[in-house]
RNA sequence: GGUGCCAUAGCUCAGUUGGUAGAGCAAAGGACUGAAAAUCCUUGUGUCCCUAGUUCGAUUCUCGGUGGCACCA
C-alpha cells in the first residue's frame, strides 16, 4: 500500500514498483473512481494506464452512490481475484478512510435508505444543529458521550442508523480489526513540507492549463452530487456563479488542496504501521527499501 | 519643494481617554468507522517604523527622521 499525500508524487513511484513486480495498481482513491473528472482530481492518464494495469479508476457514474464501505467490498472481491495470480498488488491513493477500509475494515452496517438521508437532512437544514445534538442525545446517549458534538456530519450519520436499524448506533460500532487473507505492507511518501505545496500550487496552474474549467462547466449542471463536492470543481462553480472572479478561484483551489494535504498527513502520522520513504530519494533506491520490507516482512510471517 | 493623512501579527485592519494590544483572513496543530478531496475542533508576544523629549510609566502625547499615499506647486 502506496501513501501519502496529494501531490507528493505517488502515482509515479507506484507505476515503477508495479512495473518492478509485474503487478497491477489498485486505486484508493473516492474521486478517481468517477468518470469525467480526471483533470481536477489528477487520476492515471491514459500513457500511466498503458504501463500497469489499473483498476478502480472512471468505473463509475458522477450519479453512483460509492462510499468507504462500498469501496472495502468492491476491493476485498477484486483483491481476492488478483491474489490468485499475483504474489503482489500495489494498492495506491490518498484516500485515508478508504485505506482504513481495507486494511482494517468498518463495522458491518446497513445502508440508508435515501429517502431519509434526505430527510435528516432537510430537517437539518430546517431545524438546525441543536435539532441533531438533541436527537442524538434521544436516540443513541452513549454515541452523544462520545462524538464531536460540533460536527453535523457524524451526528446525522448516527441519527440515520439509529432509525434504519432500530439500534443504537453506539452498539453497532464495534471497533474490531479485521483479519485479512493477505499481509499489508503500509509505504509512506513523504518530501518537505514547503516543497510539496509548491509542486500542489504549480499542479493546480498545470490542470486550469489542461482543461480543468471546461471539465468543471460540463459537470456543473451536477453540481449537488456528493461525488463533485470536490476541490477544484466547487471553487469553479462558485467562481461560475460570480461568487467570486477566476483568480481567486484558482488561489482557492490551490489552498483547499494544501488543506486537503495537511489533513491526510494529520492522518497518517498517527499509523504507526507505515514505513516513511523520500519522495526525493531515487526510485530505485525507493524500490530497493520496498523489496526489503517485503522480504523481510515474508520471512518474518514464515 | 509645500501641506495633509497613514505606519500595530505573514496580509487587511481595529484599539489603547498614557499602565506594552485583538479581530478577520492566512498559517500551524488535532479529530475522524458508509458524504472522507467530506465534516468538525483548537491555537494570536507582535522591536505597536526609528531617534530624542515630556512622564513614575510612551505603542498611545510632542519634536525630528525614514517610508508610503493623496493633494498643491
Amino acid at each position: 500500500m502506496i501513501l501519502g499525500p496529494t501531490g507528493v508524487g505517488k502515482t509515479e513511484l507506484s507505476l515503477r514498483v508495479a512495473e518492478h513486480y509485474g503487478c497491477p495498481i489498485v486505486n484508493c482513491d473516492s474521486r478517481q473512481v468517477f468518470r469525467s473528472i480526471p483533470i481536477g482530481t489528477a487520476a492515471p492518464t491514459a500513457q500511466e494506464q498503458a504501463r500497469v494495469k489499473h483498476y478502480f479508476v472512471a468505473t463509475r457514474e458522477l450519479e453512483d452512490d460509492y462510499n468507504a464501505g462500498q469501496f472495502e467490498r468492491d476491493a476485498m472481491e477484486l483483491l481476492d481475484t488478483l491474489f490468485k495470480t499475483h504474489e503482489v498488488v500495489v494498492m495506491t491513493g490518498g484516500s485515508m478512510l478508504y485505506a482504513d477500509a481495507v486494511c482494517n475494515g468498518l463495522d458491518d452496517l446497513p445502508s440508508v435508505p435515501d429517502a431519509l438521508r434526505q430527510q435528516v437532512q432537510r430537517d437539518y437544514e430546517t431545524r438546525g444543529l441543536v435539532w441533531l445534538q438533541t436527537e442524538v442525545q434521544r436516540l443513541d446517549p452513549a454515541y452523544w458521550q462520545l462524538v464531536d458534538q460540533q460536527n453535523p456530519a457524524r451526528l446525522a450519520h448516527c441519527v440515520e442508523m439509529c432509525l434504519t436499524t432500530g439500534q443504537t448506533y453506539s452498539s453497532l460500532r464495534t471497533g474490531e480489526r479485521k483479519q485479512r487473507p493477505f499481509r499489508i505492507i503500509k509505504i509512506g511518501l513523504e518530501r518537505p513540507r514547503e516543497e510539496l505545496y509548491d509542486r500542489i500550487n504549480r499542479r493546480v496552474i498545470q490542470m486550469i492549463a489542461d482543461g480543468l474549467e471546461d471539465e468543471a462547466k460540463a459537470v456543473y449542471p451536477k453540481r449537488q452530487l456528493n461525488s463533485l463536492q470536490t476541490v477544484g470543481y466547487k471553487e469553479l462553480f462558485a467562481y461560475f456563479d460570480g461568487e467570486y472572479d477566476r483568480n481567486r478561484a484558482i488561489e482557492l483551489i490551490q489552498q483547499n488542496t494544501r488543506h486537503y494535504a495537511k489533513r491526510q498527513m494529520t492522518w497518517f502520522r498517527r499509523d504507526k504501521d507505515i514505513h516513511w520513504l523520500q519522495a526525493n530519494d531515487d526510485y530505485e533506491k525507493n524500490i530497493h527499501l520496498i523489496d526489503t520490507l517485503l522480504r523481510a516482512d515474508s520471512l518474518h510471517e514464515d
